[in-house]
RNA sequence: CGGAAUGUAGCGCAGUUGGUAGCGCACUACGUUCGGGACGUAGGGGUCGGGCGUUCGAGUCGCCUCAUUCCGACCA
């Protein structure tokens, strides 16, 4: 089956590309850089988009929604976000075409150049701290936290599906506070949000860490993220959250009264995930056969395939399947019964494997006669023959089993390929075979460059609940208070 | 934006010194099959990425151009 994907160990970028679009999540669309996103894999992101937006709700958000277009002028007015975002950006200068008077088609009217050029949304912080500007006179107007699920566009220069597209979707949650504290508690609240989502919901062990100050975001003064380790041992930023201080707030001025009646600048954060994410998803728990999708994240949790010789038996079955079905289904299970009749059930077995289906249930005339199912598993390619008695309770358990021990596959394989590393010269031979490098750092930004320069490793994080451990830098070899994490990454 | 490679049927590819554009999969019809990617027979499907040039004649040679992928730089 391995042909369907191609050779992981050979190179994990195109074993990585074939599996996306084997698998029916994506394609390269006809613009650069951009991809469609094929109805399969956007029902795994309709999925993730739930959850996240309950768990935003439940953390006191609402969505709103800002324009797509950005004056020019917004970007340039927090220096630091606009030095971070203007060489990516998509840039609207005309708003007319012409029929060409010099031939064919079309070309772009000279006389409808807009005064002011509109910049595609990279981010949306300015126009909404513009907004936020007429929304906010007073403490009693906040705190603001609204979140916006939206596409944005960032003109990179190379491209992947879902990690790196021009246009990709995403949420960012945008809030305001009327004191620093809170909006530190903000931000630290929704990384936590994140890592809750990327543990629970996608099986994925994610690292929580404050980023390092030239890894921050444009404009941010403090920046947390979550950081996976994908299965070629690279890492994978899934996740941001931004303590933005009064940065915005002052490049906008936006400002509030506050209990004793004086005047200060409104606190902010800012926080979003990705259709990244998927790439996530993709990267962390694949095999060779295909995809492998954590059952909560599964348009379809449960595949039925029929095996049958004559009609007659192919009516039956699929009268008790469909019979299953319902009762699956009243227990909360999404369930899809394959009743295509002009394919083998060996070819349908290798498809549904392709698309990571959690668990596939077979039956055939034997299983007619002794009134069973049989019960394949997605994540370990076992399968097993059990009565069809009890069936809803058992499917419940495996789901709930498949949904752990993905995770636990996926700790178990950032654990065994994480180390401690104390001098250079191990590091950079460590470095070679991917992984995660917890070392001592001196904390200058100098360093950390010079260390990306010579390895193409950067520092991930600096783990929130790192302990405190006196060391050396291992580039410097200067004092050190904890170990921060070094890798390569996507 | 630098380096490399590739553009030929829906997908994957072959196409020799320039001479009627092919193979596998997929698709359509019929039949036999059906517990791990079935087989037979008969079909349908192409402005060879685009443009200009060389030539009696270009998928093939030359120049230009566009696109995609991979490796760098940039980034979620």
């Amino acid at each position: 089956m391995a042909k369907e994907v191609s050779n992981k160990e050979e190179n994990y970028s195109l074993w990585y590309n074939n599996l996306v679009i084997k698998a029916d999540l994506a394609e390269n669309s006809a613009v650069r850089g951009c991809m469609v996103i094929k109805p399969y894999g956007y029902a795994i992101w309709e999925k993730m988009q739930a959850q996240l937006d309950r768990m935003f709700k439940e953390t006191g958000h609402q969505n709103a929604y800002f324009p797509l277009f950005i004056p020019k002028s917004f970007l340039s007015r927090e220096a630091e976000h606009v030095e971070g975002f203007a060489k990516e950006c998509a840039v609207v200068t005309h708003h007319r075409l012409m029929t060409n008077p010099d031939g064919p088609g079309v070309v772009v009217d000279p006389d409808a150049k807009l005064e002011e050029e509109l910049v595609v949304r990279p981010t949306s912080e300015t126009i909404i701290w513009n907004t936020y500007k007429n929304w906010i006179k007073s403490y009693r107007d906040l705190p603001i936290l609204v979140n916006q699920w939206a596409n944005v566009v960032r003109w990179e220069m190379r491209t992947r599906l879902f990690l790196r597209t021009a246009e990709f979707l995403w949420q960012e949650g945008h809030t305001a506070h009327s004191t620093k504290e809170e909006a530190i508690e903000e931000t630290m609240k929704m990384v936590n949000v994140y890592a809750e989502f990327a543990r629970k919901y996608m099986s994925m062990p994610v690292i929580i860490g404050h980023k390092t100050e030239s890894e921050r975001f444009a404009g941010a003064l403090d920046t947390l993220c979550i950081e996976a380790m994908m299965q070629d041992g690279k890492a994978l930023q899934a996740g941001t959250s931004h303590f933005l201080g009064q940065n915005f707030a002052k490049a906008f001025d936006v400002q509030f009264a506050n209990k004793e009646g004086g005047l200060d600048y409104v606190w902010a954060t800012s926080w979003g995930v990705s259709t990244r994410l998927m790439g996530a998803l993709v990267m962390a728990h694949s095999d060779n056969n295909g995809l492998v999708l954590p059952p909560e994240l599964a348009p379809i949790q449960v595949v039925m395939v029929p095996i049958f010789k004559g009609e007659e038996d192919y009516k039956e079955i699929l009268e008790r399947m469909a019979n299953m079905k319902s009762k699956l289904v009243a227990a909360g299970i999404s369930v899809k019964i394959d009743d295509r009749d002009n394919l083998r059930s060996g070819f349908k077995f290798a498809e549904w494997e392709l698309k990571g289906v959690p668990v596939r249930i077979a039956m055939g005339p034997r299983d007619l006669q002794n009134g069973t199912v049989e019960i394949a598993r997605r994540d370990t390619l076992t399968k097993e023959s059990v009565t069809q008695e009890g069936l809803e309770e058992r499917i419940k358990k495996l789901l709930d089993d498949i949904q752990s021990s993905i995770y636990n596959k996926a700790l178990k394989f950032r654990e065994e390929n994480t180390f401690k590393v104390d001098d250079y010269k191990t590091f950079k031979e460590k470095i070679e075979e991917g992984g995660f490098l917890m070392c001592h750092w001196d904390g200058t930004t100098e360093t950390e460059e010079k260390i990306k320069e010579e390895t193409k490793a950067t520092i991930r994080c600096i783990p929130i609940d790192a302990e405190e451990e006196n060391g050396f830098c291992i580039y410097s070899g200067k004092p050190s208070k904890r170990r921060v994490i070094f890798a390569r990454a996507y």
